[in-house]
DNA sequence: GCACATTTTTAGAACAATTCTAATTATCAC
DNA sequence: GTGATAATTAGAATTGTTCTAAAAATGTGC
């Protein structure tokens, strides 16, 4: 069985092309600076990241490029508080837990059966598309 | 059994106390505001809301009640992607509820033993102090 | 009740993250 | 290649919030 818990810099080309989007060099390289290093990093750090490889980007770009990715649903957006949003690759379902210590961010897999019983204590005539579960404290590591 | 489910304009001035804080006719009114329309309102709306009891009070003012409000424990600060700030004075378990069409915001009563089963998904070493549950979609109300 | 230290409020400036704008550049289809 | 479309870019603009410094209000000891 194929591993589909995140989109690969291959199959990334072919699911913007569905979108009826290009695969460009700005595209790409930030999509591999995502799955490089899944600290979650702000569009800040992406931007630094990504220089190294394109120095000539903007800013602008790597806001386009990373809504591009989340349209996509090959990125998640992820956002604590008022904090920047954070960039993930991990698309399998999975809450967030965010060190108060280290201010770091750790994806938590989510049984799909919680995730069932989660949507399960909303009442009738409520229809949720997303389910979002944060959490906030220590952790040892 | 007396609800606790909220704070009253009576407890207030007790809670501030506790902490060191005076009861001022701005807190108390922010305060009431949030009691009376529990629609979620951002720190603007609860401006508009309270300038017709307090004329003269200004957004910093409103914006430092609220902090106030959140930080001893009688007001929840919500968040919802990258929008502004909306305050909630329902102190019970619960999740919330962001409805894409009317963009308005619903409380979900959560069972506790639900939140305890969410908790359980963290690994060892990892203790959160705070879990947070958020859905997006559709409600029929 | 009065001084005084402390809190609180206030207006406006500053700030951070993000989005917008308009021009330039790249790319695909023919 | 040419033309239409898509994408990138730099910088300005926007939004929501926090900071700053001064003025006002309040509780406390006398």
């Amino acid at each position: 069985m194929p591993d589909t818990s995140t989109a690969t810099p291959a199959s990334l080309t072919q699911t913007l092309a569905d979108s009826g989007l290009r695969a460009t060099p700005q595209r790409e390289v930030v999509f591999n600076v995502l799955l490089k290093k899944r600290d979650h990093p702000t569009a800040d750090e992406v931007f630094a990241r990504v220089k190294s490889e394109l120095p000539t980007i903007s800013l602008a770009t790597v806001y386009n490029c990373l809504e591009t990715l989340v349209q996509c649903r090959v990125v998640r957006a992820v956002n604590f508080e008022r904090g920047p949003t954070r960039y993930c690759p991990n698309l399998r379902p999975h809450a967030h837990f965010h060190d108060e210590q280290s201010g770091s961010t750790h994806d938590i897999d989510l049984p799909p059966e919680l995730l069932e019983q989660v949507k399960a204590v909303l009442p009738p005539g409520y229809d949720a598309s997303a389910v979002e579960i944060t959490f906030r404290g220590r952790s040892a590591s």
